[in-house]
DNA sequence: GATAAATCTTAATCATGATTAAGTGATCCT
DNA sequence: AGGATCACTTAATCATGATTAAGATTTATC
């Protein structure tokens, strides 16, 4: 029974301990070594990984070549690719260990039976998903409205820890800027 | 009884018609002059808002005073601006009738009423935060690896009647894009 | 129908940040 | 330890698309 995963539980819903048990039943603990995939492009996803410890990027290969990065999931956050698992298509996603990294698999056959079983878990991933939006239009905006120097900036004072943890050039894909631009950033 | 809802209901879920009444009856039908606003900026958003007719678009006025445009509403859609209305915030966002307009609000109070009267409607609404997600995360993505041109080409090639509808200064700031370079790219 | 307001166009100039290229340190691997 | 890959830096050049400014056209209002 992991206790972060039930304090995150209830922050969202009312859930008594026999109900989180139940919950919990339905995720399989696993481990992954560093750079291994939890999703390769052409791959189906599945699941849903509630990261326990390291964290994820979350890429796919651009027209050019470039790997793209459009997340990175870290220690109490959910990370799947909604797009394949929801209408099950082959995925243009990769997931990638950034570290040596523990997990909890939550299959979408196991959630399924589990909404039925315990409708109150589709209250919660109700939740989460409203806020996993609220955040995705939260980041358009700054896309919009923030210069590279501002998007930089922003991300590292509202991430300080997560900055020093990720690799520069992979910070800058994340934020549609070229490592090289980021250095400049960073020298003056 | 909207038609138009009760399909959009049942594209997501099994719901039977005395459920679809319980649904409607949370709504209230309304209309709106165009450039009437159903969101001001200061102002917290309380309920959702399904259009049955006319368009609506979702801006916020950025740091050097402009509008900048964040989504379009259309028939058989949902608007809200969910920071607002999640979090229970003064919103930053004005949301603005573009036509003589009509739809069925949905007061977040009712809503809630009903999530515990009918549990299926907080699958809907999961159902709907997925997809609208998805959606989001496309938009990102286009961001990413579109130039200006293909941005401009990819939307009217996706909503080629919604295109003609829009005065085009607005979809170039739907698209992050200035009204100057899409004249440039027409009359090329 | 006349006037005003809103929208679109053209063109010159400018700025942000990409691209290219080279070089410098780190870190890993045997 | 030595070589190789990986990560970061610096600097010159380039391109996309913004800004500015003016004019043209369409639409709304009385």
């Amino acid at each position: 029974m992991n206790a972060n995963l039930t304090r995150y539980l209830r922050n969202y819903i009312d859930i008594s301990d026999d109900e989180v048990e139940l919950f919990q039943a339905a995720l399989k603990t696993k481990t992954i070594q560093k750079k291994d995939y939890l999703l390769k492009e052409g791959k189906t996803c599945t699941a849903r990984y509630f990261i326990t410890k390291g964290y994820f990027r979350h890429f796919y290969i651009d027209t050019k070549g470039n790997e793209q990065i459009v997340h990175f999931g870290i220690e109490n956050w959910w990370i799947t690719d909604y797009a394949s698992l929801v209408n099950t298509t082959p995925s243009k996603m990769y997931i990638q260990a950034m570290e040596d990294a523990e997990y909890l698999e939550l299959s979408q056959d196991a959630l399924e039976a589990l909404y039925i079983k315990l409708p109150k878990i589709e209250r919660f991933f109700r939740i989460i998903m409203e806020k996993t939006y609220i955040a995705s239009q939260q980041r358009i905006e700054y896309m919009f409205s923030l210069s590279g120097k501002q998007l930089y900036e922003t991300f590292i004072l509202a991430n300080p820890e997560f900055a020093n943890r990720v690799p520069q050039y992979m910070l800058a894909s994340y934020l549609g800027l070229t490592p090289e631009f980021i250095s400049k950033i960073k020298s003056k």
